[in-house]
DNA sequence: CCGTTTTGGTGGGGTGTCAAGCAAAAGCCT
DNA sequence: AGGCTTTTGCTTGACACCCCACCAAAACGG
């Protein structure tokens, strides 16, 4: 309940009756029990204002950790973060996920002991864990639905792998809505609608619609890498169709065109590297890709009118190029109005972007104010 | 509180407490503040199954009524609903909106005198005013921003306007996003997402996602009319641009090209009256504007990933052509993940879902938890 | 006609919140 | 330095709300 208070902006007992109007002695009862919880605690007093000075509280970031992992087609990252999100170990790992759940999961598991002795915590202090998924999710049940790359994960419910493991609540999504809540959350708080675009090796888009994740009736909501470009009827994406962004501008189509230009290169990153490296035809074919991108965010920016797109994997990266190219098309095609206001960025969290976002569905699912009033309850009855 | 178990589905005191949990004490003492506001009634005793047969409660939609204007671009038609949305009286009426807010509320405001004395109710037993409005609006504030065909509107505060008339919530909303609400209400409740749009002289769309109305940053949610179609480069747009679905498949755009072929048609009700009429091209030019329609709807599709398709407007009536083009295009262009489940289907409420949306959402207003407490502690206060 | 069943209504007990008051810890003034 | 003021933290009694248990009413069934 006053657990948002403490997360944010304040503060201190008197403070907190003041933002949220009810009685002091109302307030010290709930922070005597989020004491007792250890999940606040007292940081000292800080200088008076010409009385008592107050008794300072903090959010105790340390009462737990959450494990996160965010897996890629062709790369997976692993992170055990505190319950300010902050990344206390990583690991990345070049790994197929075409390999099945089994394997996966069991490198997975591995990984999370071993980052875990090495911050020296136990599992008794793991509180969550959170997975992406490079695919749709049922994010009810945390189980992939129909997904295009990765063959044999169709419907494994990885809560029921984990939960032989850990008795913690575990929450999976798709890898893109990760990023774009972990941006939301972390520089645009108070934003109602955001647009998060992942270029990488595919291109694909989470929504933030009213503060919330939109993930659509079958958690596939935000596919954005099929839509039909213009005067691309030439190009065949691997999905069927013709003329899709993906096969035009995505990671893959890129390093491919370039390879075909005499430029090695075979992932996005590679490509990513070129431009960074200032090669003139890698730059100029990424500023073509902003261009295509431009055309189809022009469209979802009619459609949804976000405050914000940012703009984050590989390619993201290399924001000047892109966001050129994104910029100069979406102003064009895009109505006045819905465009106005629009913030057009690159993500700030980078490549741990999707870590971060998952890190913080967990503790945003486990601190909820229902959430806490369950654990003091059980606590209660308890005792 | 118990105000929607009243709404919808339940029932009698016994019932609610076993659907609510709550005690049936506590209950029975919320029902009496609810008989003593009027909002309920005892409907008499049902059969027994057994034992004391129950009393059945019914919710009073006849506590008060709703004025309801859903203003076109060149019609409009107004309406007084009970608190069940069911209209009570209407009148149409050519308009043009371009007259301006002062020439235009004044003949709102003496038509729903009117019609209030036709039903026989008075000043008092209004309980709110619902607008529609052909443009994007700032809900929060009632006012229309920058609408494109609403010349003197923009910033003008409708809430404002009616405050010195009446003293009760006036909201203010896009006609589309109304007809969205109206049907989401009425035939969808349990749907999460869904996607309305309106096919008339223009081409827009109302967003259901999570249950709500989304309407983006600046209002302007929605905007599908000027996404630019493949293969129509030909076609000039009146926003400027070339290639606009509006353009191609709007009313007003259909109505040009028959009277290009000879065939006398103004208005997209004149379309939508020969394709009923049987006339052959025009019912190959409206089943043309389906599949032009599903190219962009594939694409909203893939986007938002919503459950139901509802299509309205004066050329939703003639479902059967526009829908057929629709299906044909939308299947075969979107992911199948997201056309799985997909229902694409014509607009229940016809064109009474622009005043019948205003008067859900002003009795959702009305009703919602929060107003109802207020009430109660005010009268209570009063007392 | 009496027990059973289901419902509606009433009173006691418990929990949580509010309001008021008191103690503590500073700063400020004389 | 000492008292006053201010701000904060904490305790106590009162009130409201909700639950539990019991009782009355109204039907059905044997």
């Amino acid at each position: 309940m006053l657990q948002l208070i403490r997360d944010g902006t304040a503060v201190t007992r008197a403070d907190l009756a003041r933002r949220t109007g009810l009685a002091r002695s109302t307030v010290a009862q709930r922070v005597d029990a989020l004491l007792a919880h250890k999940l606040v605690y007292e940081a000292g007093g800080s200088e008076s204002t010409g009385g008592r000075p107050p008794t300072v509280l903090a959010f105790n970031h340390e009462a737990g950790v959450v494990l996160v992992a965010d897996l890629g087609a062709t790369h997976s990252r692993l992170a055990i973060a505190d319950l300010a999100s902050e990344p206390l170990a990583e690991v990345t790992q070049d790994l197929d996920i075409a390999l099945g759940p089994e394997a996966v999961l069991d490198w997975v598991q591995d990984q999370f002991a071993t980052l875990l002795r090495k911050i020296k915590r136990s599992v008794a202090d793991v509180r969550g864990i959170g997975i992406g998924v490079p695919g749709p999710v049922a994010f009810g049940t945390g189980q992939p639905i129909s997904p295009p790359i990765m063959p044999g994960w169709d419907g494994f419910s990885l809560p029921n792998w984990f939960a032989t493991r850990y008795d913690v609540p575990v929450l999976v999504d798709n890898d893109v809505n990760l990023m774009a809540l972990g941006e939301h959350w972390t520089n645009w708080r108070g934003i109602e609608h955001l647009l998060f675009v992942k270029v990488g090796t595919g291109i694909g888009s989470g929504i933030v619609a009213g503060g919330h994740i939109h993930r659509g009736a079958q958690g596939a909501a935000g596919d954005i890498g099929h839509i039909r470009l213009h005067q691309h009827e030439d190009v065949i994406c691997r999905c069927g169709n013709i003329g899709c962004l993906e096969a035009v501008a995505g990671g893959r189509a890129l390093a491919i065109r370039l390879t075909d230009a005499g430029i090695e290169a075979s992932t996005s990153r590679d490509v990513a590297d070129l431009v960074r490296a200032g090669n003139p035809t890698a730059t100029q074919m990424v500023r073509e890709a902003g261009r295509a991108l431009g055309e189809v965010l022009a469209e979802c920016v009619n459609f949804l009118n976000p405050s914000v797109i940012v703009i984050g994997g590989d390619l993201g990266q290399v924001h000047e190029q892109l966001l050129a190219g994104i910029r100069e098309v979406t102003f064009r095609r895009s109505l006045p109005l819905a465009t106005g206001e629009l913030q057009t960025v690159a993500s700030q969290l980078g490549d741990r972007a999707g870590v971060i976002g998952g890190a913080i569905m967990l503790i945003e699912h486990i601190l909820s104010p229902a959430a806490i009033d369950a654990q003091i309850q059980q606590a209660g009855a308890a005792a």
